[in-house]
DNA sequence: CAGTGGTCTAGACCACAGT
DNA sequence: CTGTGGTCTAGACCACTGG
């Protein structure tokens, strides 16, 4: 619920508390106390049920710890499962650099396949966009995504983007979940002169599904030259 | 900070609420509603800030979805990012029958990699478990686990488990939380020979480091046939 | 219009930590 | 002992929804 516009330039006293608290715990080590509650009444001159509004969002979001009897600390950031990442991100957090050459980008009628994917009929028009991906000037993989057109009006003639997961977030269709399959193959032969690989060399492949709110924005079919590519996840929750 | 058992058999009210409504709310469909907050102030005979206790407790757990100016409502199942799941249920998922064949259970003594990963040193003991996975009676994985035997005392002697992860539950210690690498190769000839498979065939390889809570407490190495197996995920939040 | 959730007050008593 | 968070009350006004 948070920033609600409704009641515009008006400053909600618990968001007033809470982003105060949030602000004087930014960059805090792990441990450190809070305020307490019976102080940020005093300081706010609010009731102390408005401070807990406060405080229990940031105990929510994962910030900050109530321990009984003690006060409230920040605490241990959560081990948070892995987030999706674009290739670029990811090339980026490796220390690589990231470079792609779009060998296709065209408006297509949707296969069966891909139609069932995005949630659309067969026929249906779909953006391809296929790039062969460098980190490093090295070729890593070559991805296949297809796009609802219908979702990204105008995606094509824009100029494409360098990242397609920063050109879907500018129109606020970042995918923030994703169903994915991965399976270990031999390479083909076309896969193999894009890649630089000889025949028989294996592959890792990888199919996306990403979709943002209830939206399947993007599907996507990368596969990955297995000497240079390892996938890295972490999964679970809490910690 | 649910079921508090400091003031034991006392039961709080916004806990008597929350399960109230928890129970009334089972098994409807999302879009549902759920009472309305003044209707259990009146059923209960509490104040509202204890009503809204035990819905905010609720709605945080995505329960249910409040909606300013109709009501309070049965949300829709969050998506969730995949759990760790062992080979026995990750099979019985896909309507297959896990078998399960030992190869080597002994006590080592951790090499570097192993010890690592475990947070030990090198040279302390670890249990090895290596088996052969079948899937409806063909060979589906290889797979080596490292455990820490302070960890787990006299499992070696206990019997081997049908499931390793039920084993390490039964102890409080199954990992809620992991971190895997998975690659792309081709087969060794000593895998070749267990799996079934020709020279330069494929495989899947997985490493998982699993954690209960702060304690590592599984190191394994997973070669998957990869004509046979493809990873599902299901990776982000929210939706 | 009546009903909903969202915000807020000014108190209160409790169990528990640490001194 | 004091101070902390945990629980709880009995009201209040607001913005919004729907009939």
């Amino acid at each position: 619920m948070d920033e609600l516009l409704v009641t515009e330039g008006r400053a909600l006293k618990h968001v007033q508390v809470r982003e105060y608290v949030r602000a004087l715990v930014a960059g805090a080590a792990p441990g450190s106390p809070a305020p307490s509650e019976r102080e940020l009444v005093h300081r706010f001159g609010v009731a102390r049920m408005t401070v807990r509004q406060a405080m229990d969002a940031l105990v929510v979001e994962g910030l900050l710890e109530r321990i009984p009897g003690r006060g409230t600390f920040v605490a241990r950031p959560r081990r948070t499962a892995s987030t999706l990442t674009s290739f670029s991100e990811e090339m980026a957090r490796r220390g690589l650099l990231a470079e792609s050459q779009t060998l296709l980008a065209r408006r297509e009628q949707a296969g069966p396949g891909v139609a069932r994917a995005l949630n659309l009929t067969e026929g249906d028009a779909v953006i391809h966009w296929r790039r062969l991906r460098r980190a490093d000037g090295q070729p890593m993989c070559l991805e296949d995504a297809y796009l609802n057109e219908v979702l990204i009006p105008g995606f094509l003639q824009s100029g494409m983007p360098t990242s397609l997961y920063d050109a879907l977030e500018s129109r606020g269709l970042r995918p923030t979940w994703a169903e994915d399959s991965i399976t270990a193959d031999v390479v083909s032969e076309e896969e193999a002169e894009h890649l630089a690989l000889s025949p028989g060399d294996p592959v890792l492949r990888h199919s996306r599904r990403g979709l943002a709110g209830e939206k399947v924005v993007e599907v996507s079919r990368t596969v990955y030259r297995a000497d240079r590519y390892t996938m890295w996840l972490q999964v679970g929750a809490e910690g």
